[in-house]
DNA sequence: TTATTATTTCTATAATTCTAGAAATGTATG
DNA sequence: CATACATTTCTAGAATTATAGAAATAATAA
């Protein structure tokens, strides 16, 4: 996971499903209504400001989605983004049994 | 912090730190005793097996200082490494905070 | 059905990072 | 003072990882 986070554009990505609450934009009808996150490509305007670059952002939310960090699941045409709260409980807890453990001597 | 842990060989040099108490060893005098942590000689012999590749984790105990999470310092010849703790309860809090957040919707 | 949109996989290249030997530095010991 | 020891810096090469374009896939829209 700390590999995975250790790379500036997923901890901006990560950064992002943070920070952000979007709802799926959609169409007239809105198709895609009462998602949890912003969808790939939402992912990766805000990150890279464009779209065109889309494939950079999709081996990085593999990356992630391997890491155990994020879900990425089909809505649609669209891929929903979210964090995954268990995994940041995981390290969480990791880094505070470190922090309080004593030496043996 | 994330980036400088996510390689393997530096979590394991953290993790040795973690679990160690070692005090270090000495010749016939004791130099250099009531230390907190291992010397660098002592993580690479942990780590590599061997003391043939010092320069190496030399390097990575350079990217873990870099990045806060150990300390080294010099004790007569020897350098000494320890964890840094409020470094481990930063991260503690930023992946607590993380976890326990709620988005704006 | 054809076209369009969203995303992924593939591929080659670019960039970064790791590794380990050799030489250099600093400290202690004979 | 010379030698041995612990560690760092420097260097080149190896390995890994990131990037972006192009083609492929899959779902919706016209």
């Amino acid at each position: 996971m700390c590999k995975a986070l250790g790379d500036p554009t997923r901890a901006r990505i990560v950064q992002f499903l943070l920070d952000c609450c979007c709802e799926v934009e959609v169409g007239e009808q809105g198709e895609v209504r009462s998602t949890e996150g912003p969808t790939a490509g939402q992912v990766c305007c805000h990150i890279t400001g464009s779209e065109t670059v889309t494939s950079t952002i999709s081996f990085h939310l593999k990356e992630l989605r391997n890491a155990g960090l994020v879900s990425v699941e089909k809505r649609g045409k669209y891929m929903v983004c979210t964090i995954n709260r268990a995994a940041l409980a995981k390290l969480a807890d990791f880094f505070n049994d470190a922090r309080t453990r004593s030496g043996c001597c």
